[in-house]
DNA sequence: CAAACAATTGACGTTTAGTCAATTTTTTTC
DNA sequence: GAAAAAAATTGACTAAACGTCAATTGTTTG
């Protein structure tokens, strides 16, 4: 069945021609304004054809968050692969994701939508349950690294704390910094001038408390993140001019 | 003038009534749900009438989420006060956000919603300064007690960073968690059992980092915890059923 | 009390999500 | 290879909701 195999690629690419689409015009036109009739126009297909793909304009939001966040945990993945200390690699992985979000500036446009419950609960199960999985593969590479470091004897978690919680508190930082960049929030009037390097402090200043060896006193992270522009993000740091 | 004194209030009062409405529509129905035809009904006034107040549903939502935010300050400002080391107030601020997150579960809703620059940009600029000035205030607040902790030798920042990029930290920390908290991120399933907890913990290994004195070896945090439900916030913590 | 002014209303124009009967295209059957 | 069956595509249509404004109702003033 040769045809039926073509027939699904050209269905699946015309699937990412409306995400692509989408993303194009919630960037530029933003959400309110992201209509239906445009997104067919866009794609030269008619509207009935689009919800032969999508059940609603929700579904396309949370299909477009789904494909960015499994980018997002590819690159997650190669910081983790950096050769070096557990803690070098946990750096290299928010560099990462810090390089992610830059090429992706419509990711956390439709993360804050996508994150509201009414807008999710529309989408179908299967998205939802998607959405969940890169999550938790996510939450489990961090970890991972995490249980790394327990397991050479770099840190020891207090009584009471998981390689879970820890990560979790990664994420909420980088989650919430990257939610106020992406939002209206007049970050440099609040004497924020370089929010990526406050990011970068604070999760060294996190990984420092629970005590993660080499503390941020006994290696210069400024070389790390050096090298792991230059080791394992050379093509994307050039994209976004970073040093 | 009397009489257009109590107009005044009168005025006041509806627009009062018709955001405590949007409000509670919001969290029944969620976002999608919301329209200005059902807060007419509800609210027994006409639909003219309420956009008299409001030149669009976006800008209620935004004054929603201004009068919280409002009321949010309020929990900071008498965390600040609680009657300790600097590091002592800086928890009770947290804990003081924590109830007012429990006690408004509408505020992040609303603020998921409004931090989407579509939305935002949809609401009349003055609504839009009110929230910049009402971050700015929390900042301010949050970074003196950072300074005073600095000022009597509890902690020594590194040279290039700012108290007002340690306060981000805190902020980000927190925003990212209670925007996983009231979104339908299924936190047990990544191993978050107990989220409140988890955001506790992290604030103090990110103060720990920073070298902020007590450090969480040297004070049993957790009786500063209760000291501070018990001093500062004994009715909320009742009526959120905390210990 | 009447005229001017202000506040309130809800019917109406417009936009857009989502549907579905009609049409076109593709595949199968003989 | 033609005809029939199945599948895919279309866009006119319905319903819902935003936002407007002429008409109406209520209030103040001279």
């Amino acid at each position: 069945m040769a045809v039926s195999e073509r027939k699904k690629r050209e269905y699946d690419q015309r699937e990412g021609l409306i995400i692509d689409t989408a993303r194009k015009l919630l960037l530029d036109r933003g959400y309110l304004d992201l209509n239906m009739d445009q997104i067919a126009e866009v794609t030269e297909y008619s509207k009935g054809t689009i919800y032969q793909h999508f059940s609603c304009k929700e579904e396309i939001l949370v299909a477009m968050l789904s494909e960015s966040a499994d980018k997002a945990g590819q690159f997650l993945l190669r910081g983790s692969n950096l050769k070096g200390k557990p803690r070098e690699r946990m750096a290299a992985m928010a560099l990462g994701y810090d390089l992610f979000v830059c090429l992706n500036p419509d990711h956390f446009k439709a993360k804050l939508l996508v994150q509201n419950e009414s807008i999710m609960r529309k989408a179908s199960p299967t998205f939802q349950k998607k959405m969940d999985a890169s999550n938790q593969q996510n939450m489990h590479l961090v970890a991972g690294v995490l249980r790394d470091a327990v397991a050479e004897g770099h840190v020891e978690l207090k009584k009471g704390i998981t390689p879970e919680e820890v990560a979790f508190g990664l994420w909420t930082g980088a989650l919430g910094a990257y939610v106020l960049m992406s939002s209206e929030v007049n970050l440099h009037a609040l004497g924020i001038t370089d929010p990526r390097k406050a990011v970068w402090e604070n999760m060294h200043a996190l990984l420092d408390g629970f005590g993660w060896r080499p503390l941020s006193s006994e290696l210069d992270y400024e070389q790390t993140r050096i090298r792991i522009l230059k080791e394992v993000f050379p093509q994307e740091a050039a994209q976004v001019g970073r040093a």
